[in-house]
DNA sequence: AACCGGCAGCCATAAACTTG
DNA sequence: CAAGTTTATGGCTGCCGGTT
């Protein structure tokens, strides 16, 4: 079972860890375990008592009339609330709480109702992505196990490529290609995935090359298909000093393609972009960028 | 020993809300 | 609408464990 410190339950439930102490102080909302030295620690039902509090605080409900609330009328309300369409932060709750269980069909069960009520390309960005960032912020720190990690990016991947698989374009004459690949050693798959959907339904005519690419493979594709656009996802490779020499790369080795780079490794401030790299800051405009 | 970062606990205050 | 109440947030201080 997991353990979380009182920052990291700030982060995925979004109360500042200054209002947890005081409602647990007032309400007595949450009873944390502590350390020899005094600290709290919070396990998993903490967290998910916790995001139905909040879901609960943001729709207006009152601290103090939440706190009289039993557990059953909580989850109650929690239930209830879910019913109303086109609130998204209980879906991210949700994909929170099935992680966190490793609860495969709850898991799935959370992003399937979203997609009914708002369409698959809003779950992504106001779904998925967001849930991603906030348990993104639990990898960094190492709370999260390799088999949470995979658990979740193999139900997603699922999700993408079966939509993905409903996009057929066909090449045709005068239509630009775009090959998608990530670098060598790069493995985090989900954005080129979701970037391959968005150029398909964009009818866009995509050659995906996927994860841990050798440059070698990258320059041999390319010269027999010469495609018009190269897109890629710089997630930790490469590392934060070599992210320049990288691009500098690609503009030299394919200076007649325009260059996608998205991506936490693109979005350092101190890059200098060649003019046929261009850096994608969200996938949304990427997304506008070929309606 | 001096310093540092994170935390608990207390107090002050701003902001939102309720009541008369 | 003014006064009172509730709630969230920020400041401050001292404590603790770890590091230099």
């Amino acid at each position: 079972m997991a353990q979380y410190t009182i920052k990291e339950l700030e982060h995925l439930s979004g109360i500042k860890a200054h209002t947890i102490r005081v409602w647990e102080q007032r309400y007595n909302i949450l009873c944390p375990k502590r350390t020899d030295t005094n600290i709290r620690f919070y396990d998993d039902a903490d967290l998910k008592a916790l995001l139905n509090i909040s879901l609960l605080n943001e729709r207006g409900y009152k601290i103090s009339k939440i706190a009289q609330m039993k557990p059953e009328q909580i989850l109650q309300t929690v239930t209830q609330l879910c019913d109303s369409p086109c609130q998204c932060s209980h879906h991210v709750n949700a994909l929170v709480t099935a992680m966190v269980d490793m609860d495969e069909v709850k898991f799935d069960k959370a992003l399937s109702t979203a997609a009914l009520q708002m369409g698959f390309q809003e779950v992504m960005h106001e779904v998925i992505y967001p849930f991603l960032n906030k348990i993104g912020i639990l990898w960094q720190t190492g709370n999260i196990s390799p088999a949470h990690e995979h658990f979740v990016s193999n139900l997603i991947r699922q999700k993408l490529i079966v939509a993905i698989d409903g996009q057929v374009v066909r090449k045709q004459e005068g239509k630009p290609t775009f090959i998608l690949f990530l670098p060598e050693g790069e493995l985090h798959e989900l954005a080129l995935l979701y970037m391959n959907y968005i150029l398909r339904t964009c009818n866009q005519y995509v050659m995906y090359l996927g994860q841990n690419l050798p440059f070698k493979d990258l320059e041999l594709t390319y010269e027999q298909f010469k495609a018009e656009c190269l897109c890629t996802v710089l997630t930790v490779e490469p590392e934060r000093e070599r992210v320049q020499a990288y691009l500098n790369k690609l503009a030299q080795r394919f200076p007649q393609c325009t260059i996608y780079v998205y991506g936490y490794q693109a979005q350092h401030e101190f890059l200098e972009f060649p003019p046929n790299v261009k850096r994608v800051s969200c996938l949304r405009e990427f997304h506008a960028l070929f309606k």
